[in-house]
DNA sequence: TTGACATGTAGGAGATCTCCTACCTATTGT
DNA sequence: ACAATAGGTAGGAGATCTCCTACATGTCAA
C-alpha cells in the first residue's frame, strides 16, 4: 500500500503536517533535518510524516541509513479537482458582485 | 465574529462537512433540508454546520423560523491560495516528466 | 565487530472529535 | 394562548489524535 487510501484533507488538517509538506517543496529531505524545524521529538514527527506517506501525499526513498521524503502530486491534485467547483462559485459571486457594484454607482473606477 | 478564525482545512478535514459543503454549491439551505441528506441525527449535523461556521466556511441567515445556510467563498479562496505553489510544483514535475519521455523516445529501452 | 547515527514502532496520557439523547428557545398557524 | 415546527445547546460515551519516552532495527565508519 504505497498509494493514498487515507484522507488526504485529514492528513493536511494538522498544521505540522502543512509545514512539512511546504518544506519538502524545496526538494527531499530527510526526517532530521524535516525534525530540526519543530520543537516537538523526532518520533512524533515520524507520525507526522507516517499520515501524509498514508494519503499518498509523500512517500519515501532510502538511501543509505537516511529516508528521504519526497512530495508527492498527486493527492495535491485531487484537492484542486475537489476545489474546481467553488472556484466556479465564488467567480460567479464575485461577478454578480461586480455587477452590483457597477450598477449602484455609474462613477468609472480606476483600474 | 462572523468571520473564520477556525482551521479551513480542519473543518474540511471531515466528509460529513465536505458534503455540507458540496450540498451548499446549488444555494443556501436550511438544517432540515441539509440534514435529510444524512443517516446522522439533525443535532450532529447542526453541530458540524457550526465548525463550518466557526471557520468562516458558511454563514447562516435566519428567515422566520428558518435558518438558512450559505456558503461563503473567502476560505475557499484561502484553499486555492495555500495550493497554488504546489501547483507550480506539479506542473514542473509533469513537464520534467514528459522531457523524461520524449527523450526516451529517441532511442528504444526494453519493454 | 563495535559504536554512533538515522529512523521506525510500542505503549500510554491527555486532549479533541463525533455522535448520541435529552432539553431549551424562538417562530408560526390556529 | 397553545401546539407544532425549526434548530441550537448540554452532557456524555467512545473513538481518534497528538504528543511523549522507551526501545528496536538497520546502516555506516573505524
Amino acid at each position: 500500500m504505497t498509494a493514498g487510501n487515507a484522507d488526504v484533507f485529514a492528513a493536511l488538517a494538522s498544521p505540522v503536517r502543512r509545514e512539512l509538506t511546504a518544506l519538502l517543496l524545496s526538494g527531499p529531505r530527510s526526517v532530521n533535518d524535516l525534525a530540526s524545524h519543530f520543537e516537538m521529538s523526532r518520533p512524533s514527527v515520524s507520525e507526522h510524516l507516517r499520515v501524509l506517506r498514508d494519503a499518498g501525499l509523500v512517500s519515501e526513498e532510502r538511501s543509505g541509513r537516511l529516508r528521504l521524503y519526497r512530495l508527492e502530486a498527486e493527492p495535491l491534485m485531487e484537492v484542486s479537482r475537489w476545489l474546481s467547483p467553488y472556484e466556479r462559485f465564488w467567480r460567479d459571486r464575485l461577478a454578480g458582485l461586480r455587477e452590483l457594484l457597477d450598477e449602484e454607482n455609474g462613477d468609472d473606477h480606476e483600474r
